[in-house]
DNA sequence: AAGTGATCATAAGCTTGCTTATTATATCCA
DNA sequence: TGGATATAATAAGCAAGCTTATGATCACTT
């Protein structure tokens, strides 16, 4: 109980507090390369993923719509990717690498290994691999929890609206 | 190498979106007593270190001052904390929890314990402690690794300053 | 004692998240 | 065919991070 106790008492904010120091940390480093952290996270899933609309993206990068947007204004700014009309659904916009966005990401590939590696120093690629795969447990069960609050919402609003 | 790479690819990304989903989660669940979800974090530290100074504070947060003033401005609007000087240093202001503070935070005991449940569904109490000390691991790795690129920064500007 | 440099809190302005609302277009059903 | 509902992208405005700069105070050196 005392170590389920210290879990209870540190876990959500233990995790913010990484967050940050992880996003000042790469921030830093990929200003060298004059793109931030949060727009490198879209360039990144656009090149595992070419053509995907921009909601899709959007859903895979656990962001809301309007947030993706203005970093693919930005993205576009620098001509590393570009929107493209969907032919059957003129509602749609597609997204693409351009060469300077394919290029950028070839000179950016060691520098998340190295951010990674440094991240993760002291800590076994067994132990690395185990911690990847309990973080995405936790994704699957935040994102679960938050289903289950809003429908809970719903209901409670239908019962008294 | 194949586990290795996978980590690679993933760590740093998936991270930031487990933050985010667990932000919307935290939010929503903390709105409930009026309150944030940062701004909660900052009360709970004030809890557990009363008579602190606000730099101190930034500290353990992992956060710039000017964030945290701007926090601490609003919990000092809603009563539950308050600004005290500092007797031997006039520049100093220290933290206290006011009498409906203490009661928030009494009142949400209980919830930091749910959504850390929610969160952790899964993963047994031996390696959700585990995680968490990989995480404090992480957390020193990358602050060092801060400290680290900012002096390397700082002898390049001294040598060609 | 006085000046130089550090430290504390805060201000101003930017980014990247969010929510809520708007516009255009699709889909569905009656 | 047409009206209600849903979906895609965007806009406006707020929250909470950041950097850089400022004013007040302190500490140290001379």
């Amino acid at each position: 109980m005392t170590r389920g106790s210290s879990v209870d008492q540190n876990f959500l904010f233990t995790l913010g507090e990484l967050y940050r120091l992880l996003r000042v940390y790469a921030d830093k480093e990929a200003s060298r390369f004059g793109i931030t952290r949060a727009q490198w996270a879209v360039l990144a899933k656009v090149e595992r993923s070419e053509g995907m609309k921009q909601s899709e993206l959007a859903e895979l990068l656990e962001m809301q719509p309007i947030t993706l947007t203005r970093l693919i204004d930005k993205l576009c700014d620098n001509d590393w990717i570009e929107r493209r009309s969907d032919a059957s659904d003129r509602r749609v916009k597609r997204l693409y690498l351009k060469k300077s966005g394919r290029q950028l990401l070839g000179k950016m590939s060691g520098l998340k290994s190295e951010l990674t590696a440094n991240a993760l120093d002291g800590i076994t690629p067994a132990d690395a691999h185990r911690l990847l795969t309990q973080l995405e447990t936790i994704k699957e069960n935040v994102r679960s929890a938050i289903q289950t609050s809003g429908a809970e919402q719903a209901r409670k609003e239908q019962r008294y609206g």
